[in-house]
DNA sequence: CTTACACCCTGCTCGC
DNA sequence: TGCGAGCAGGGTGTAA
């Protein structure tokens, strides 16, 4: 599912289940999703405390009683469903927590309340991992992930800086979690379009100028802050058959004006162009060529 | 330092 | 109905 829309509706989801809770049981199903499992991972969460579910850029971050914390990321397909303690009770058997594709179920989690969390992921290209709490902006995950878009340090000044001397396009400059993360290719490309900046332009042409931010950095703030905003209050976006730990969906895709939209009408007021799907750094890139050329 | 690209893995959809 | 090609919201590692 997993842009930070999605991954912050996740935690969300899990977090009145998770928080306060201890884990009771754990059930690793193999020895690796895109990564192995840490060493003893079982062991090392059984009778932990969760006492925080937190979230940096894309991942999710359980802060555990021992003073470990359990990082997760869904990579793509990666997807978690609570089956709640009576509900688990009624199926009886843990293998149909999740209900449909267990195929897939690769970690199961117990609480102290029967609350049964199954993590699912048909492409393995999540992970989770352990390390000290106190060491964690230290962790290699961690430690160079750019600012968080709906902090309070995204500012027009700070993109005009980032992007000084950038010869990325701007569809890259924005995808790169190093300078903002939490971004990926849905909502860079809604951004976009609403900020009417192309894709394909240098990141150079947003920089600083004259001392202050270009126009496009001006422009690009808002925008990223009001796209990301709306869709965490639409629960994030839903393709295929993504659902939310509680099953239900999604809505945000209703709102795309450019994502998957190739050969559609643009949505501009007044606009006749149709919206366009190019491939860049091997993704695709969808934006419509007249409204945005700056 | 930056940028470009292959790669990780499975499932689905499309055209033939 | 079967089959290969291409596509998918993620990030990493390597090479240039």
């Amino acid at each position: 599912m997993p842009e930070l829309p999605e991954v912050e509706t996740v935690r969300r989801g899990l977090e009145p289940v998770l928080a306060g809770h201890r884990i009771t049981r754990v059930e690793q199903r193999r020895p690796d999703l895109r990564f192995p499992f840490p060493e003893r991972f079982v062991a090392r969460l059984e009778g932990q405390m969760i006492e925080r579910l937190d979230r940096r850029a894309k991942y999710l971050v359980a802060h555990l009683s021992g003073g470990e914390a359990l990082i997760m990321h869904l990579g793509m397909t990666g997807r978690f469903t609570i089956t709640s303690g009576a509900r688990a009770e009624q199926l009886g058997e843990f293998e149909h927590a999740a209900g449909g594709d267990t195929k897939h179920d690769h970690v199961v989690f117990e609480t102290d309340a029967g609350t049964i969390v199954t993590y699912n992921d048909a492409r393995r290209f999540g992970f989770m991992e352990l390390t000290r709490s106190a060491a964690l902006g230290a962790h290699a995950l961690i430690r160079d992930i750019g600012i968080e878009p709906l902090g309070p340090l995204l500012t027009p000044e700070f993109v005009a800086d980032a992007a000084q001397g950038k010869r990325a396009d701007l569809k890259a400059f924005l995808m790169d979690q190093r300078i903002v993360c939490g971004l990926g290719n849905i909502y860079v490309c809604e951004t976009l379009y609403r900020a009417r900046l192309s894709p394909t332009k240098p990141a150079s042409r947003i920089a600083t100028a004259g001392g202050k931010p270009r126009p496009g950095a001006e422009r690009l703030v808002p925008h990223i802050r009001e796209v990301l905003s709306e869709a965490i209050g639409a629960g994030g976006s839903t393709l295929r058959d993504y659902q939310h730990t509680d099953g239900s969906l999604g809505y945000f895709q209703h709102a795309f004006a450019v994502y998957g939209r190739e050969g559609e009408p643009c949505r501009t007021p007044g606009c006749t162009a149709v919206i366009t799907r190019i491939v860049q750094s091997n993704r695709s890139t969808f934006y419509c060529p007249v409204c945005q050329k700056a």
